[in-house]
DNA sequence: GCCCGGTGCGACAACGTTGTCAACAACCAT
DNA sequence: ATGGTTGTTGACAACGTTGTCGCACCGGGC
């Protein structure tokens, strides 16, 4: 920059000026300075801007979500990129596979880099420690799940309302055995979804058999395991139907369905959308989330959030869609 | 800081020495420099560090894929992350969608910010601007794709070879008439597998039916048209085996072997795997690439650049599997 | 001729940190 | 006692930028 100002033959704060469109410079001084920047190839510095300027926004916004190369969470952090990228940040992200100890590390880095604010899909840890790490007031909106210990801007699904009415629909199709499988019980989401479970079960008259219902199930092969297990006994004492609680398990129970042959015998729905879904045999009924819009509505709160919006805290839910394959259709064998 | 060093009542260079574990500092002054940095909540600001370092590094690398959400992508800036977070680096993540425009502003953005080396799936367009920008000796590894117009680290798959065996594989299973369809013909990933498609049919003494190579094609649902067009013509005239360029290509044929009920009579290979295609049927054989294994192999690379390594530019081919999983194992109806 | 307000511009401090260098104390060897 | 060495520390400038302030100039009204 004082290359530049020399070369233009003008003082330092009238390249600034020039750099930031601010009022008060000729046009032909303002010729003379953009010709010098050209010239030399010069760059303004965000870092020293940031440091400088009155508000120190760094133009860089920090998402942690769970694993980057999971779907889900790819679907998200795309839609937040989006929202951002119009809005002149950039964004850093990180994985922090469920463990509250990466969490806090990558929130410290981005608090470190002063980031103009977060997002977090929170691990299952207690956040009571973020009010205080993050005294500079950072805004902070939580994704997907419910943050524990602290108040957040969040945005999620309409976990128990979805979930209800996927088992709705299973009873809807004559279904009166019905059984669950969840991921980690205390994260809130999994919760949810079993909560909208038991409701379904409940409005129906049904009883919750418990042989029939796995939560704290993590990952395909373990999910593949579960059904399994319970799909064990004799026809009569199996659930006729499956209402899986995520996409990974979703696909563990596609799998042990199709090893056991039962694959068009028994129903299934599943929670959360994938790729190919209408490609099995048969096709997988869901109930899709829209993971790219949840982005980039946590992403335009967020922004608000950096314009002074200082409401209180709110929790924008974001609804699902029942998708019909084939799977979720699929009837009793024999009129229970 | 300043605020630190009043309250432990020593110089500013002092708390700066404790900060950064320098030598030269008493026990006892460090103790409370300590407890005066922990009761005050002092964190160092990277950005006014990194101004004044004299390496001047920030901790942040850029990386900018195709697309985020794409799965090959994400694996991608998955393995990248896990690396670089070993480093005491974070990431910028940017989708370019190929669009040379974007990525030049992705470039701009992360070039500005500062960061210590970049990590870019090049999109189709002349990279030959590239080394004005980067004037500041800002490290560029290459993934995936070959740059145009610029020579840089790569890492990249054993596209051609690998097109290759696929259609080998194929033709070991008594294939004659095998068809390809492939994603934008100039990117240079396509133009490999292409080339091994090509070679390996003449390989096999095999001629090339124009009629059954659709190249330039973009997105699933023209993957599943294409599909539809080649295989129209009646059984004798139509290829017994399609071997498909990209994921997202392998998933349209899929759907389109579906609608015409003929999954299980023509074989099919795709290049790069993808979830769930076991669980097809039948299962999808694929030439798998290891994206993880290519994002890790590029931030090794960036960083050993970072490190001041001055070798001249390396290309890195990281090699792929061959999974059986039943669709390419089908044999040609009658004996061709 | 004087003063006035407005316009265009630059000097300078400051943002939060680290590199340089010099000051000082304490020790040891002469 | 003298000089030198070592170990601990702080003052200060500098990184690249922007906010503040004041200066020089211009045209116009008296």
């Amino acid at each position: 920059m004082n290359d530049v100002a020399r070369l233009a033959g003008v003082g330092l704060k009238t390249v600034s000026r020039v750099v930031n469109d601010e009022p008060g410079v000729t046009a032909a001084t303002t010729v003379r300075v953009r010709r010098a920047i050209d010239d030399l190839g010069y760059r303004p510095d965000v870092g020293a801007t940031a440091l400088r300027r009155a508000d120190g926004r760094t133009g860089a916004i920090g998402i942690a979500v769970d694993d980057v190369a999971n779907p889900f969470s790819s679907a998200v952090l795309r839609g937040v990129e989006d929202f951002a990228r119009r809005h002149r940040s950039v964004v850093l992200a990180s994985s922090i596979d469920e463990d509250p100890v990466v969490e806090r590390k990558v929130l410290s880095a981005f608090v470190d880099r002063r980031v103009d604010g977060i997002i977090l899909m929170p691990s299952t840890g207690d956040l009571s420690y973020l009010p205080v790490e993050i005294d500079r007031q950072t805004p902070v909106v939580a994704i997907d799940r419910r943050p524990r210990g602290v108040t957040l801007d969040i945005v999620a699904t309409t976990n128990a309302l979805s979930a209800e009415h996927a088992v709705h629909h299973l009873v809807a199709h004559g279904h009166s055995r019905i059984g669950f499988v969840g991921h980690l019980a205390h994260l809130t989401t999994a919760a949810d979804r079993y909560a909208g479970y038991q409701s379904a079960m409940a409005d129906a008259g049904l009883i919750e058999n418990t042989e029939w219902v796995r939560r704290d199930v993590v990952g395909e092969s373990r999910a593949e395991a579960a059904i399994l297990a319970v799909m064990a006994g004799p026809a009569a004492r199996r659930p006729t139907a499956i209402f899986t609680g995520q996409n990974v398990l979703t696909a563990g129970a596609v799998r042990a369905l199709q090893r056991l042959g039962l694959h068009d015998q028994v129903a299934m729905v599943g929670f959360d959308d994938f790729p190919l879904a209408d490609l099995l045999v048969p096709g997988i009924s869901v109930v899709a989330q829209d993971p790219t819009a949840m982005g980039v509505e946590a992403a335009r709160l967020l922004f608000r959030r950096l314009d002074g919006d200082g409401a209180p805290p709110q929790t924008v839910l974001v609804p699902t869609r029942l998708i019909r394959r084939g799977s979720g259709e699929l009837r009793p064998p024999d009129p229970a």
